[in-house]
DNA sequence: TATGAATGAGTCTTCATTCAT
DNA sequence: AATGAATGAAGACTCATTCAT
């Protein structure tokens, strides 16, 4: 009857991701353990959060790795990136936004990981003259993750399509970083 | 000695902005007032919070006066408003963000109000072919939200300068937004 | 209807004296206020214990001003010491007993300066020929404290009447068992 | 890989003496085994501390079995004891200590035959006009332990030389504080 | 009106104990 | 016989809110 570890994150990050403040009770009941259970996997409501934190940045990872991010068409690759991505973008947008509000302590250097592979994804694309070089890789990234956000968001509040999702993301940020020939 | 009740919110406002979970008693003791003296000026913390929401969405249609944006060229209509609310945009980003992870339930009319004024711009600007079409002027709305909550915070944390703030919202959304010749 | 912290105090050794394991419910409910004043008053249940310290170690230096440990013959001075004291031997053994099993950290800066005091009037004996020698003076107080405990706890349990309390350990401490020719 | 029942209870007992709250978890691994393992042995925390009184009581008995209490001059005999049960004296101390604050109700009837056997020693040493007689023997053997108990928390403390432990206890009690002229 | 004081309700956490392998 | 896993029970602590001055 052993508890799987990683299914009672999956069930905590969809609970968390519905109701930010779920009590541990909470999310011990929702992954069907007791609340003592919950507490000897992850020591703490702290611990919790940064497994959860964890399972994003592997999750999301994983989609980098599966777009193949230095690889081609940077425009192309961001948007593999969307679409390989896009199954976790509600669980992404709860953790940056959690991060948001609760933390400014020290981050956890898994985000930053994460930031790095991004950040070379736009100066590859501003090196090889695809993406707009006014605009440092640096905000590009912010830009990704806020819009990511408001995306996800907006799908949970019924104001924009599931099916719409990347290709909204991508053609706002796109248009934006593209390249004009008149400009 | 009568508390002033727009001095408190502000205490509030950015006490909350720079933590999130911060208690009655750190808010009264910010505002310089006592626990019992804040719960008769704010009936319970839901109170507070939305006397909060009001208080930004008051600032911000403010702003929206101020950048007449229902004159002239739409583009630069939006580059006034970003000018304009610059200065409320942390507080934005903290109303914004709060609301994703704590509400859910009803919005408040005044998001509403907002949003309409939104809506209109980038419907006219839609309407007299400068901004692209196949984006809906709803997603626009949320994205630009999305967009100012991610600068808001990068600025925050460093990671952009104030000075880039509105100049950097501005081009990565109008550049996605703007329709390009060749397209 | 404000409570007297001194007065919370007084109950809480009390309990504590009978039941050292008392939750903070149980000594909250004994003082006649809610659990949730007794951590208005003393933050956690650490702070309650080291306050009853220091009330302990004021009671205790006010016997020793009483007795006015440093006038007189030492021996007396000890008797007068013990006859002043004997009030509060039950709440001083329990702490006594309760540094033992629990401390091992640092010990609060009280009970050393009691320590001096006792230190003081023991060497004084020694000086002044009263007191043998051959056995140190720090020593002797650690024996005074055993004794006290021991006494204390000898009367809780009715194994010894509380008249002969005091009797007890000053004859004890002062003769010995050993019968003495002289006497 | 039968487990050594003796064994656990002298690791439990010295981390015990040690640290009076340790957790059943923290006894398991100082004994080497699960905390299962430690239940299947001792069912229930109140049944290993039972077993610890007993495993003292058993050590004071040998101990006085060695020194032949009932054999020679009595304060010899007091001093034969002394000498015999030194190693144990801080075990005794924890056992004595933990049941001044926890215990009260039931006394272990090890413990009233220890006593009984330290009565006698006393009685004895009164009728044969050795030790004084206007103190109880029930008084003296409490005496006996607190000083016992005073004695194994001054070494642990760093307050008094484990080589005088012994002596210093002796003379004490046998001699007193004060300065006898024939000496 | 303003506030120090008091508290009920709820959360996190720990621990001794039991169960299934 | 031994143990990893699970949990009910209990305690400490916090907080929003109310009350009496």
């Amino acid at each position: 009857m052993a508890v799987d570890r990683e299914q009672v994150l999956k069930e905590a990050a969809a609970l968390l991701t519905r109701k930010a403040t779920a009590s541990m009770d909470e999310i011990a009941r929702a992954a069907g353990i007791s609340r003592a259970t919950l507490h000897r996997h992850f020591a703490g409501r702290d611990a919790l959060v940064r497994a959860l934190e964890e399972l994003g940045i592997r999750q999301f990872e994983r989609a980098m790795d599966a777009a193949r991010l230095d690889e081609g068409d940077p425009e192309e690759a961001l948007r593999r990136l969307l679409a390989e991505a896009e199954p976790v973008f509600k669980f992404l947008a709860f953790l940056y936004t959690e991060n948001q509000l609760f933390e400014g302590e020290q981050v956890n250097e898994g985000w930053a990981r994460l930031d790095r592979r991004i950040h070379a994804l736009f100066r590859r694309g501003q090196e090889e003259g695809v993406f707009r070089i006014d605009l440092s890789h640096v905000w590009l990234t912010e830009a990704l993750y806020g819009l990511i956000g408001a995306g996800a968001w907006a799908v949970l509040e019924g104001r924009l399509a599931r099916r719409e999702l990347t290709h909204s993301i991508a053609e706002l940020l796109l248009g934006g970083i593209r390249r004009s020939m008149e400009k």
